[in-house]
DNA sequence: CTGTCGAATGTGAACGATCACATGCGCCGC
DNA sequence: GCGGCGCATGTGATCGTTCACATTCGACAG
């Protein structure tokens, strides 16, 4: 009782206490099968009694693993990147595992081999690379090999194994919304065109329009920002054949619904509006906002189960697995006034 | 050249191949000063050419420090929570330190104290806790003490250094602001009560318009959400003497911008709207929003400082730092039609 | 000349777990 | 009846660093 010398347990204490060796008490912790039920109990009260937690430190170097995986991560506050990088602490908590982040101001080359050194430094088990953007493509090649790693929606034909939300289906999903209504053609307002993801939807927006027999309008550049969506609708609201515009983000049919407001152009009476990403503020937009929502949580998950399966040897069943969006209808999107 | 068996070198290798010992290896790695130059020169080579890294793990277990910070996150996508973080990690990296994070789903008093015990098990140096719910409070006074802790956005008075934003002073500064357009009194349209921040904002609010004298109107309640604010706005829209609405953050604002506009009332002609939080879409509603700006940067900074100082033994020198917030004036609040 | 001190460096033992291998024992098959 | 196999458990080495203490050597004061 008073002998306790402030001292926090270890393997040792837990074995004396039990009356076993400190190896049994380590296969009791990994679930090892041949140890006797009773023996099993026996530790394991005396592991309660002690409060005992094992060092994960100690563990790391004996071990091969840490028990930790490491995120590279753009240091940026958009919606995606923030969702899924809770996506995938919830289920690498699930698995026990832990999550080491690094956020990068640049995502160019150095940055990323940076981060990834920094991160193999402290023995992360795997690292997955939120990497948006096209200048990360090229990065993420020039990797150590050696350290398992998932990359998040970039290079979907690369070496790496990947995980990504289908943009392209997105896209398409939106724009065959917009034209089932009845629409002629439908306007994009894209988004940077350094990131992947607003390529793809750019690809999507044209191959539905394409496939419909659509006349195909200019794309009108965006960069994620309100205030592009916002000046993209400036130049829009006047011109009296667009009656349907898909944004590239949430952001920009935010600044879009504005620009047209102010012209006077109703939506969506006048003017059909679309987003992508299903932001919390979609849904109380004037008009409630017609949007692409991505499976962030999804996306969290299969990354996990692609880095375990690389832990256990072979690389992942699915190499680039996509996971689909889904289209959610709101009050933006309308039939055209001539329908 | 062909000898190398793909094996990273460790500290032995490098004492090798400069001709010393471990140990002086390990001083030069931690800046011992008692190291002759030449020394240090030819450890430093030997370091760089064999590309050695010294392993965290072995370090964290030999040491007593694993340059590791734990931060425990409310599992929530808001835009202060993940600002916070980024801050964060940024202050982090600059320090040399790493982010390890655990994200909560719910912030109860287990989930808490599992969350860092989950932590100080992977012998993380020190804890910021992200606790903005009053409940966290409570969860925050039973943590094993001996962890260097510090605790944001709540709980001031608390025996742990905390680090947050000044939202009475935030809130004051927003009446303060609609008072001198010329506004007879300001509505309060709030945050859950259980945040600590959604009360100070409240405190705010009723001290600025009592130290003005003017009547304190009845608190509209609400939960951040948009759809909260646009519920309070349909309530507060056809009330002719509602001249002035202060709402407990931008997504709230965002709603009740949405319920003016459909009853008919503009911004600000009719009724001026301020938010608070500047979140990146503010300067894009219709119209542009003022808002009170909260520097989520020098938050982390000022968290990683207080925790530092703790690492050195005595306490922060300033237990509870509040952090100014600052007025962003745009076009959602105007002088009242009256004056 | 010698004793003491501090700077520079080395030696071996932690740190707290796992891994590789050894041991004891009951059971089965030939 | 006995060799061998598999289960339950124990023993010592090992992971890669830092810590505690020992050693060497030159400088300087008494």
């Amino acid at each position: 009782m008073s002998q306790q010398p402030a001292r926090v347990a270890v393997i040792r204490d837990v074995a004396r206490l039990a009356g076993v060796s400190h190896q049994t008490v380590s296969r009791v912790l990994n679930n090892h099968p041949s140890v006797r039920e009773e023996t099993r109990d026996r530790v394991l009260r005396a592991v309660q009694q002690l409060n005992f937690r094992p060092n994960a430190m100690a563990r790391g170097l004996a071990g091969r693993r840490s028990r930790l995986i490491g995120v590279v991560s753009f240091d940026t506050l958009l919606y995606g990147p923030a969702a899924t990088l809770l996506g995938l602490e919830r289920a690498a908590r699930r698995a026990g595992y832990g999550i080491r982040i690094v956020a990068l101001e640049q995502l160019d080359r150095a940055g990323v081999a940076e981060a990834v050194d920094r991160l193999t430094e402290q023995s992360v088990d795997g690292v997955v690379i939120i990497a948006p953007l096209m200048t990360a493509a090229a990065a993420v090649h020039s990797l150590p090999t050696g350290v398992p790693a998932v990359v998040v929606e970039s290079d979907t034909a690369g070496e790496l194994p990947s995980v990504s939300v289908d943009q392209v289906a997105g896209a398409r999903l939106a724009v065959e919304h917009l034209l089932a209504l009845g629409h002629r053609t439908v306007w994009h307002v894209s988004g940077p065109q350094d990131w992947l993801e607003a390529r793809d939807r750019v690809d999507g927006w044209r191959q539905a329009l394409e496939a419909a027999g659509c006349r195909v309008p200019p794309m009108v550049s965006g960069d994620w920002s309100p205030r592009s969506g916002y000046e993209a609708g400036r130049l829009l609201a006047d011109r009296p054949d667009v009656t349907a515009v898909f944004c590239a983000n949430d952001q920009q049919a935010l600044g879009m619904l504005r620009a047209l407001h102010e012209q006077g152009r109703r939506a969506p009476e006048d003017v059909s509006v679309v987003g992508f990403d299903d932001i919390p503020e979609a849904a109380y937009l004037s008009p409630p906002l017609t949007t692409v929502r991505q499976d962030f949580d999804e996306v969290g998950r299969r990354c996990l189960a692609a880095l375990l399966e690389l832990f256990d040897g072979g690389g992942p069943a699915v190499r680039h697995p996509r996971v689909p969006p889904s289209l959610v209808v709101r009050a933006s999107s309308g039939p055209p006034r001539s329908a």
